[in-house]
RNA sequence: GCGAGUGUAGCUCAGCUGGUAGAGCAUCACGUUGCCAACGUGAUUGUCGACGGUUCGAAUCCGUUCACUCGCUCCA
């Protein structure tokens, strides 16, 4: 992981623009924020949409195979305990006092004797639970706890049969869901890279377990794919990381990651979990989860393949690869050229997609109408305020690829000129056309 | 959770050894301009992170607390 000082200056940027253009900002911060909680200001949530829209689209509406879910995010508690959540994300730990280290109970030869320094100078042990805990009910006491979800594929295997009933899918094929998930990070760092409140797009791919291995390479190739071709990820800016060390039940593992700032960082999990879910939930709930094959008459426990994506993560991942400062023109008395903060998104995940701006404040009627008409197909603003460079600046900032122009000509040529993000360059393009031409730049 | 650092306007920051706050940018209005943060005039903005203490008087000193940053720890 080397960081740079120039890259710990890039996060900065990045967090000081969020917060300064509404992408991305504190939660509740008038009562001075609250620890791993972000909230998506206008911007963000447009951008956070588009995302989301993208990966639906991708995962469920295009393919037969895969049916989408909504499910809740508090669950019976006994989820979490068939998950092994509730065991494996609850540890005892002490502190020892003398050399500041902190060590977990179970992992100590001697619990009572520091391993790092051989100090008994320890603190009482604690328990440290990832699990955000409530209470359903009014009563708070032990039988009416419940647990925020840690993730969100653990109802997808709990409604596993109820989808696949109601849909009449056979085997293979997917259940799909966004949503929150909660975990109680004892130390959440890096912007929204590791908060306590966040939003999973999960997929989970029931099989053959025969089939498994192929399986588990399609949807990393077609993950991989997706973001090369939709995000458009650089080999650069994206890896691959092979699991050596599996969890108990997997049979394989891959993460994909990318280069923040901070370092590489995992932006979507591939994993092979095998039977291991499906069959731990039917322990649990004494229901049997298997699948009846009839075309071969048999009964089989699914395997499943995971695409597991960290949404929050996607969006940092998209602002940390977008942003750039170049230079351009200026009119600002004794320089001939700024610097020009743009980012670089793709289109199709751009909080706005093509701002509309009138050369002069005498042609705003005009420019309302287009600016009306093109809305209900694509994300748009208007804007009339201030100089039209200092418009093209904000835009670029905000990272709008398309910036439309309406000028004197255009009231008689029925034509407007479209202005590029990236090279500033421009084009005249008749009002008609207009529609086709930001489709095809958009690439829908 | 531990250790270190930081906290002043929307942003970036200034404020010397205590005398109750400033700059630039941004925002808004008007004028001007009409293709890359132009210019002029004017306007808005802060319980100086919060609470408490010392003091005639605290942004400034002390304590506590909250939040953030970095390191450690954690990351099924």
């Amino acid at each position: 992981m080397a960081e740079t000082v120039k890259d710990l200056e890039l996060m900065d940027k990045i967090v000081s623009l969020c917060k300064r253009r509404g992408f991305i900002f504190p939660s509740s911060e008038i009562y001075g924020g609250i620890n791993g909680f972000w909230d998506y200001g206008p911007y963000g949530a447009r951008m956070k949409r588009a995302v989301e829209g993208l990966w639906w689209r991708e995962m469920v509406e295009t393919r037969d195979n895969v049916e989408g879910l909504d499910s809740t995010i508090i669950c019976h508690p006994r989820v979490w305990k068939a998950s092994g959540h509730l065991d494996q994300f609850s540890d005892l730990m002490t502190d020892c006092r003398d050399c500041k280290a902190r060590h977990r109970i179970d992992q100590m030869e001697n619990p009572t004797q520091c391993p790092n320094c051989k100090s008994a100078n320890l603190t009482e042990p604690r328990e440290f639970n990832l699990m955000m805990k409530t209470f359903v009910g009014p009563v708070f006491d032990e039988e009416h706890t419940a647990y925020l979800r840690a993730e969100t594929c653990q109802p997808i295997f709990v409604d596993f049969n109820q989808v696949r009933v109601a849909t009449r899918q056979k085997l293979p094929f997917g259940i799909a869901q966004i949503g929150k998930a909660f975990r109680n990070e004892i130390n959440p760092r890096n912007f929204t890279f590791r908060s306590r409140e966040f939003t999973q797009m999960e997929m989970e791919f029931f099989c053959d377990g025969e089939q498994g291995m192929e399986w588990f390479e399609y949807w990393k190739t077609q993950r991989i794919k997706y973001y090369k071709e939709k995000l458009g990820f650089t080999d650069d800016f994206m890896r691959i990381y092979e699991h050596e060390k599996l969890a108990h039940y997997a049979k394989a593992a891959i993460d994909i990651e990318v280069k923040f700032p901070f370092g590489w960082g995992e932006l979507e999990g591939v994993h092979h979990r095998g039977t291991w879910d499906l069959t731990r939930h039917s322990e649990f709930s004494g229901e049997d989860l298997q699948y009846m094959d009839h075309d071969n008459s048999r009964k089989l426990m699914p395997t499943v393949i995971e695409t597991s994506v960290g949404l929050d993560r996607s969006i940092l991942a998209l602002l940390c690869k977008a942003y750039a400062e170049d230079t351009a023109d200026t009119q600002k008395e004794g320089q001939d050229t700024d610097v020009r903060i743009v980012l670089r998104l793709p289109a199709l995940v751009a909080p706005i997609q093509a701002a509309v701006l009138p050369l002069s404040k005498k042609l705003s009627e005009n420019a309302e109408s287009l600016y009306r008409d093109l809305s209900r197909y694509f994300r748009t603003e208007f804007d009339v305020t201030g100089s039209i460079g200092k418009r093209y600046r904000r835009q670029d900032e905000i990272g709008t690829p398309f910036c439309i122009t309406f000028d004197f000509d255009s009231v008689n040529d029925n034509a407007v000129t479209i202005r590029h993000r990236d090279s500033m360059e421009q084009v005249r393009v008749n009002v008609t056309q207009l529609r086709q031409y930001l489709e095809d730049q958009i690439g829908y």
